[in-house]
DNA sequence: CTCCCGTTAC
DNA sequence: GTAACGGGAG
């Protein structure tokens, strides 16, 4: 049993279970006819799902979507990105910003053709090994690549379960304790892949950081945080 | 805690 | 016009 599986059966003591179910049922209705198409969402190739998840750092995921399918089709394989151009690679993120993604994509492509397996880990512990790769974007990979019940962090997550839940994290949401041990409580042990979406979903088009949409919130109903001005 | 950096919301 | 946005590494 992982740490995360049994920490989700003892309970949260932060988290009602009762409240918890509520959840995860209203949202997983929610993404029946919510969930949005992006080209990475219909694959479960770990070297697609690895460019992917890089290039969506810090990154909306609207403007990733075009270069992503262009970068797919210059560098296809690890083998071909390994031997890329930095510098070229660098130009076709251009649109993107934070060019020193382009140095870190190829570094870890060449570890990766290094290791043992020679593929992209599929474990959190390997692909953290590599640049560029941290906790979040390890567990994206687990789950969206390897069906893993790995769940995810991010801020939008975070911003969900504070708000939700009221639980505080630090200012630093990525390495807050409170906040993984809350993501893990929430997040189903089956299609963890789909979970995971369904909340980065709901971060972007409902629960936004500014001006939250409440009036269409599947949550609202139990949510701490709930604007019933936007009622009115 | 700071830097990275283009895009989008305001 | 400016500020907000968003993961990882040093």
């Amino acid at each position: 049993m992982t740490n995360a599986t049994a920490k989700r059966k003892n309970g949260n003591k932060l988290l009602k279970p009762a409240k918890v179910a509520w959840f995860r049922s209203q949202l997983v209705a929610w993404a029946d006819t919510h969930l949005r198409d992006f080209p990475w969402r219909r694959t479960r190739d770990p070297y697609h799902l690895f460019v992917a998840e890089c290039l969506l750092q810090k990154t909306d995921a609207t403007t990733v979507a075009p270069i992503y399918e262009t970068f797919l089709t210059r560098y296809p394989t690890l083998e071909t990105l390994a031997a890329a151009n930095v510098e070229e690679v660098a130009r076709l993120l251009q649109p993107l910003g934070l060019f020193f993604r382009a140095e870190r994509l190829c570094k870890s492509a060449r570890i990766i053709l290094n290791s043992d397996r020679g593929t992209i880990p599929n474990s959190e512990k390997g692909l953290l090994q590599l640049p560029g790769i941290g906790k979040y974007s390890a567990r994206a990979i687990l789950a969206n690549a390897f069906s893993q019940p790995a769940a995810v962090l991010d801020t939008n997550v975070a911003r969900i379960l504070e708000r939700f839940f009221g639980v505080k994290g630090g200012r630093v949401k990525s390495r807050c304790p409170v906040l993984w041990e809350a993501a893990d409580t929430v997040a189903r042990d089956r299609d963890t892949d789909k979970w995971n979406l369904t909340l980065l979903d709901l971060g972007a088009l409902i629960c936004t950081a500014r001006n939250p949409r409440c009036a269409q919130c599947p949550l609202q109903e139990q949510c701490q945080s709930a604007d019933f001005l936007s009622f009115c």
